[in-house]
DNA sequence: AGTATTTTGTGACTTAGGTCAATGGCCATA
DNA sequence: TATGGCCATTGACCTAAGTCACAAAATACT
């Protein structure tokens, strides 16, 4: 596997499981041996469209984002992923299809992979691994169900003011052409979004 | 508890689960036990805003529709419920918060309901019922992130044809405006651009 | 059948946000 | 300190969809 090594360390990893569900050293220590890390610079992807989807992606470190581009050519970001996430195009990992998406790190980066087959191999062997999923669809569903509310109640300057609440660190660390896509509007409506609000204090 | 019964027939259930895990007769018998029914009445509420979400639905017969009213009083459908699937509200039923969500029969209905104690209990001592719900949140997962790309990318006409050919029979048995409720737009412009579908054949 | 209520359709007008195009700032590298 | 590639801003204009108001259908209720 040509840019896959074996992990050294994988304390983020171990640490955001122990959010989840309770499991001691040696199932952890188990459990690593299922992962390969990767390291990308910036502008490197995990995988395009096309590609097929045969790995889950845990975000050690760096930046990444995903999103697709639609029959216009215009890209839509669906998510913006930090250290202790996980990314990339769930329906292809479980579906096998071909994926729509582009996973790109907007920094340097690395990532844990697990493949298809370890991942089903944990699912079945690993009560804890499954528990642990579960909760992370769960909070994932809800996080994008109130995304999606988002867009059907919010004009263009709160959904920018909500999302500098949450995150406020990422003004500095993407261009905001990809925020505006990330909100689902133009960059031109988020700059005068912008200046209204500076204007306006 | 007012209402609820025990259940009879469960052959719904039993079904839909057999498509996602492997299970016998007897394994159904016993988790059986853990849901009550409660049959409603066009215009009945299974919950509304600012309950406290104690169950978990699932519709056995009937059609329900999950919304909610934003500050303008404005009401938004995020979900129309058939017989054979979930509804309600996840997230409340995970964190324990009162809801923001009302959840509606639009016909003579019934439902199975399971409280969030015996989910609890059948999570974790029926390892089949865990990867059920399991393999339910990452289609759900899916299903609910194309919708928010396809509120990205799609104009108003391209929605409504898109949900009668997931849906045909959805047109017989809701009102438009809450077709427009759910695909994100005013019970106005679904009008419009039906009638521009028909001028145009 | 007859009335009340809900639902849908249309016209006139407004508006938020998109599109296009030009300009200028900001690094990064030579 | 030039130069080229991003990125962001701004103005002028356009357009899809929203809002308001009213009338017509359709349904449900007696």
């Amino acid at each position: 596997m040509e840019g896959y090594k074996e992990i050294q360390m994988a304390e983020l990893l171990y640490t955001k499981m122990k959010e989840y569900v309770s499991l001691d050293k040696e199932d952890f220590e188990l459990l690593k041996n299922f992962f390969y890390s990767r390291s990308l610079s910036k502008g490197e992807f995990v995988y395009r469209e096309g590609d097929a989807v045969n790995h889950a992606v845990f975000v050690n470190s760096g930046l990444f984002r995903t999103y697709i581009i639609d029959e216009q050519g215009t890209e839509h970001i669906l998510q913006f992923a930090l250290p202790g996430w996980w990314t990339g195009d769930l329906g292809s990992f479980i579906s096998g299809e071909r994926t729509r998406f582009y996973v790109e790190a907007l920094e340097e980066s690395e990532i844990l992979v697990i493949s298809k087959q370890s991942w089903d191999e944990l699912l079945e062997k690993a009560p804890f691994y499954l528990d642990y999923h579960r909760k992370l669809l769960e909070r994932g569903l809800v996080s994008i169900q109130n995304r999606l509310l988002q867009t059907y109640s919010t004009d263009a300057a709160k959904k920018y003011l909500n999302l500098v609440e949450a995150f406020p660190d990422i003004l500095h660390r993407v261009p905001l052409y990809m925020i505006a896509s990330y909100l689902g509007m133009s960059r031109e409506t988020l700059s005068r979004v912008r200046s209204q609000i500076v204007n306006k204090k």
